[in-house]
DNA sequence: AATGAATGAGAATTCATTCAT
DNA sequence: AATGAATGAATTCTCATTCAT
């Protein structure tokens, strides 16, 4: 029972390896087999199609990207303390997991298909989160109440995921996190109400 | 003479049409040999590959992208302004033309190999302008001195392209244009020094 | 298991047919497959390319021409009969086999990249016998000493190819076999230490 | 109108130089038009086909052979002398000629449609001069009169053929001279009909 | 006569998916 | 449940030959 699982989870950890490696188009259902010791023939017991198994990444890695992200703003108090969280665990999650990244940055945000799947709901709730705090920021007063808080999501994972893409595909050889102090900078003043004063540290 | 110039750009605006379709993998040399009306091979008369013609698109594009923006930005005077119509601009030129839209930014953005190319340069000091604008308005006192221009290129680029894509990929249902004044305030108030006061209408 | 080996076979059986009525180049897989039996594909789960495939033929071929010359070797005492023998392999083997003859004699041995390979080692093995042979015959002094070897071998093997070789481009209308007396006096005119006597017969 | 002549050979030329390289397959008209600075049409102005093209090379060549072979045997008495002189010819004119003498040993030679060519009929005509050279050694007494003279004429084109492909193919790093003395020797001794004495120096 | 652009048939190769074992 | 051999559709690219200029 357990075994399953098990294999299923070991099929789709090699499928972030080799369609990160070579996206979606170059990878060969017969690489991943290998890689994930198991007969061709194996893979298609456990997903219909090389698409399906290519969407059931997301819905892993998603709920992976969620708990965690939880577990970091737990005890976290003020809109501008999580939103500077969220930007931290945003670039860290994807320094930790660049072949994810390149699944869900250089193929899956910008498939035709993804947008339609039921996956993509899921991995929308994801970025949710985010709009929660916005609101929760507009309450507290340091976000400008006549923003249109899904335009602020946009300037933020906008500029985020710019950023990790450029990383990417420059070869991952400089620090992701870089320049976390100026993003989180730039996005603040950005959306803050008050200028100069009232913003924290 | 001129036959073979206009032969070659009626295969490139079908190789805009086909791949801004399908993206690249999922085009076919005789689609668009089909739809440009010519024989499959004569497409390889005129570019070595099919990459060949792919990067051939941009080639051209941002060409076109860069002498319509000069003349758009003509008369302009001030940084504020001119960053203004730049927004504008970015927003006007993908609505206009959707199908290179989802070449640039759903296929070649996210490409590989497309970084190792020349064209990739030529692409980059299309956005270098906007660098020597953003520097304009350090020297004006309109942008904070401290800011790395980069970074405030890559928030502004940042959320652009994010808008422009999330547009492509749910269909192009509504105007690209609509959200133009909030994304400009957001973003003028993130580089911007004094608050406040100073800012222009 | 053993059913892989004779399906290798029977693409080999097909593969020697095919090359053999029309070449290397205007061979194509599809007809070897058809006439094999099996879909174009399999082809290539047995070899990696056309090439490869091709030069597999004498890797196989060269095999039984050893083996079965070893057996008519046997028993056979001086290098007089020896060498009689090996003409008469030569052209009874080619006799019996003259679709791998036009491989080997017509492609092969006349291919810029077979000589490069493995596979011509091992096959310039096969003809490395008849050199122990003249040895044998110097030694026994019924092969002038003074003669290079190499060239002896090359006169044995200069004729016997030419004559296949016309044989085959004539559209094996005749016996092959019918000059063999007279190559072989030919031959050991050529080669023979002391004249008129010592010859056996 | 020498113009024309001049243009053919110029073409011709050309193809010995690409089809030597390439071979027939691997050559293609557009690098023979290159190399022989003429539209690709053009060709066709002066030759049917490809092949024909192709075809056109040894009427050119098996000329020059000829006419050159007949130079070097005036003045040189005796069957002995003559054949030697013949050994020597051949293996100069491939020295000199090697691209000519790739497209002849390794394509022309084992062309399954040459042999159906006038073509062919006048290429066998230039070693119809070595048979009469035999036959008059036989009269001369110094070539066993029991001997066909057609097996004669190969085994001395043989290993002629034999020696010049191996020389081509290991990519005329030797002299292909350098065994003359010794083929001479056995072939020689193979032909001759007394032993020991009578042989001239 | 010369050109060279256009053609389109043809071939090798790849690979997701199926299915008998 | 797992396997992996077999499939064959699909695709890129080449190139001899034609023909309008």
């Amino acid at each position: 029972m357990s075994k399953k699982i098990e294999r299923r989870q070991s099929i789709i950890q090699a499928a972030i390896e080799v369609f990160g490696k070579n996206g979606f188009k170059n990878s060969s259902i017969s690489e991943i087999a290998q890689r994930a010791n198991v007969a061709e023939g194996t893979i298609y017991q456990y997903f219909k199609h090389k698409e399906d198994l290519f969407f059931s990444i997301p819905v892993e890695k998603t709920r992976e990207f969620c708990t965690e992200l939880e577990l970091h703003l737990q005890g976290i108090h003020g809109a501008f303390n999580k939103i500077s969280k969220f930007i931290w665990y945003y670039l860290h999650f994807f320094k930790v997991n660049p072949e994810y990244g390149k699944i869900l940055l250089l193929e899956m945000r910008v498939n035709r298909s993804f947008v339609k799947t039921k996956t993509y709901n899921s991995f929308r709730k994801s970025t949710s989160q985010i709009l929660e705090i916005i609101r929760e920021g507009q309450e507290e007063g340091i976000v400008k109440k006549d923003l249109n808080v899904y335009i602020v999501r946009q300037l933020i994972l906008g500029i985020l995921e710019h950023m990790v893409t450029r990383w990417l595909l420059k070869g991952e050889k400089y620090d992701p996190m870089q320049h976390y102090e100026q993003v989180k900078e730039l996005v603040f003043y950005g959306m803050s109400c008050s200028r100069g004063s009232k913003r924290p540290e």
